[in-house]
DNA sequence: GATGAATGAGTTTTCATTCAT
DNA sequence: GATGAATGAAAACTCATTCAT
């Protein structure tokens, strides 16, 4: 579904596998090989997730370092690659990490029940926004890691994406009430009009944001600027 | 204008000043650092572009190799620092080049007569698919470009993008006969969904092509894709 | 003598003292420091041998990893460097581990009675090709231990060489009718030319079965052969 | 032929190739990838061949540190990359040039005119004990190398040694006046026992020289056992 | 006895950039 | 203008060994 994907990447997602509360990735146990570091106490796991998070989100893949990570962490060297083997796996892991927090907690707020399209995309926008709020750094991050193309770990992370990405929009617009749409034009080009909408308007809040000195985020005037295209398109698409 | 920007980052762009022919860059004096360069027979600033735009392209900006630029171009070490002054400036510089010389094609084929916006729109995605098949490694080398996120050059970068991106819709727009669109809806919004939409659309040719078996583009399916949209768009958004 | 050390390293040694069953170095208190490992039951004992027997035949010394080790053996790190203190170590009682395994089983099998010098060689020359087939991994780990010169082992190792190769062609050759060969020349150097002749006769099967396709050694080949130096040597040497 | 290559590890080799003065490799054009560091002046080359020696005689291959080397060599650590590419062609780099330079030397000073079997190894015997003194570091090198079996290189290393040890006894021993040799033996079994004694006499002498206090040789003692060997090998093979 | 997380100095290799020629 | 040898900091990763549990 749109609204988490276009958090970091912008392409539409299937989340209904992750509604139950496992992450896809945990659930399918790729999560073993770092089992070693998954079962640190929380505090040291969250100290190491913070220093790489941080040190990935600013240099990208190629360039950050995994010294100044331990640096950063006050682990030594040999312990991050006894956890995460290499730089790629480490990436990689921190990707599923991110995604899988992101998405539970999507989840656990959204009002699956609300069969009006418009209102439903309302609050999906709202939850996001208090989300970029609370977890800047880890979309920071997600962000940069659905851009990132370094050659090294680019096939691993493009599968990746394809596993969190196979859409599936019949099941998200489950129990939506489509008898609003107008019945003149392709309901299916009509929901992706307004999917791409979303998520453009989406981008562009980040990228101002990026040029902001301060680098601050008006919500307010985002939902000002959202209700101004929810009125067009449901004028325009609704009967 | 969408049109040239999805070409490479679906980011759009105001292309009025580059339709006298002139680089914005060049313009404003930002190749006078390159003076050296730009003085060298053609033939050999060909052979030097094609072998950097090469070599960046294949493994972007940090990986890339002056080493195997200066072998690829038959030209000494020395030289490429004498000319670039250091791997950055290289970057940027033929970011513009690129720029510049796909502005100024896409301005010599479009036709800004024609006042129907979606008749417009249509000639626009024809000859982008004419370039993209035309000129394939210089779009190769522009995606990954607006794409690449090195910290050294991230701000450059950035920064060239904000000047390209300069959205300006109303000279884009210049021409276009307004008087078809329904008046009970902001228009600037609804330009902006009809803009959205081709860039998503675009965005999702290219996504898809990666993942295509030989990467190769299906052009009578993308425009039979767009004509559906402009399908929708016509009926919803005229009156 | 010969036979056993160029199943191993083509020095000639003196074999006497290990016929009576105990190794040179068990014999000599060497085994102390390993008495720990000693008394494990000898299910796990050849589990852990095998393990370490393997990774450095493999790598040889120095990128022998004592990770993999423990990994194939299923014991703790910790508790290997329980039982040997260190790699060096480790090192060291295994091949003191497997020379004694290799010297107690040529020693059951060779006829010590037969007077003849040749018809003992010829005897030794068989053994010795029937253990390299039965015993293809200790051999293989044997061979590279006495090639190996890791600058770490190398003095202890050398030491270690010299306490199996103490000559003492005297007691080797005892029971040998000597009557037999000529009498007009130096007995000693006669026979250190015949040791010579097979020791390098060995060397160069092993040679050349390294780069053999599949590194099969042909036995029926190599009697043959050594029939034809027994031919000359017989002829030469004997009045 | 044996007396060259039991220099550095007993296998018999064909020089006829040499003997013009060109090393096999350096003709067949193997240095070409070394002709940045060939074309410094000899006194840069000798001090980085001294310090590469140095290290991989003392360490062997995998332990040698080519941080070790170019601190004693007193150049850059990228300089040494720059010469020859990474650890492994070094290596085999220093194999060739070592082996050309010794081969070269003894071609010089052995006189190939000589009919008489023993006479011409016993003057072999001399020059090389005469290089051995005037070049003991090189042939600790090569020495090392011969045995040298570390995992990465030891390809690489057996096709050299095949290379230069592809046997052609016929080509050696032309001149050599056979008529001497009892006739009622196969010729071919007598020259290569007599081969098999002087390398395994050349071995003993190392191995004893290695455990000796200041590893110290006694030529004159290696002589008068030499002549031993002599004495008993041409009253059992000549008629 | 047994565990395995933790250490940190060590390794080889890369690479943009400089500068004497 | 043109060369390419020279630099040296920085990178990712390894691994024997220790030690608290």
């Amino acid at each position: 579904m749109f609204i988490l994907t276009d958090l970091v990447n912008g392409i539409t997602i299937e989340l209904t596998d992750m509604v139950n509360g496992l992450g896809i990735l945990r659930a399918k146990g790729a999560f073993r090989m770092f089992a070693k570091f998954l079962r640190l106490d929380s505090e040291k796991q969250d100290r190491i997730v913070n220093a790489v998070m941080k040190e990935f989100a600013q240099k990208g893949y190629e360039r950050a370092s995994t010294n100044e990570m331990v640096k950063e962490a006050g682990i030594s060297k040999g312990l991050l690659f006894h956890y995460f083997q290499n730089k790629k796996q480490l990436y990689l892991f921190l990707v599923d990490y991110c995604y899988d927090m992101v998405v539970a907690e999507f989840y656990k707020k959204i009002d699956l029940t609300e069969p009006d399209f418009f209102k439903r995309i309302r609050e999906a926008v709202h939850i996001k926004m208090e989300m970029l709020t609370q977890y800047p750094d880890i979309f920071k991050f997600m962000e940069e890691a659905f851009l990132e193309d370094a050659a090294e770990i680019k096939p691993e992370l493009e599968k990746k994406k394809r596993e969190m990405t196979d859409i599936n929009m019949g099941k998200f617009f489950e129990g939506i009430d489509y008898s609003k749409f107008r019945a003149d034009v392709d309901l299916k080009i009509v929901l992706k009009i307004i999917t791409f909408t979303f998520e453009k308007m989406s981008e562009e809040v980040l990228y101002k944001a990026k040029f902001a000195p301060g680098h601050e985020i008006n919500y307010a005037e985002i939902r000002q600027e959202a209700e101004q295209y929810f009125d067009v398109l449901i004028k325009c698409f609704y009967h």
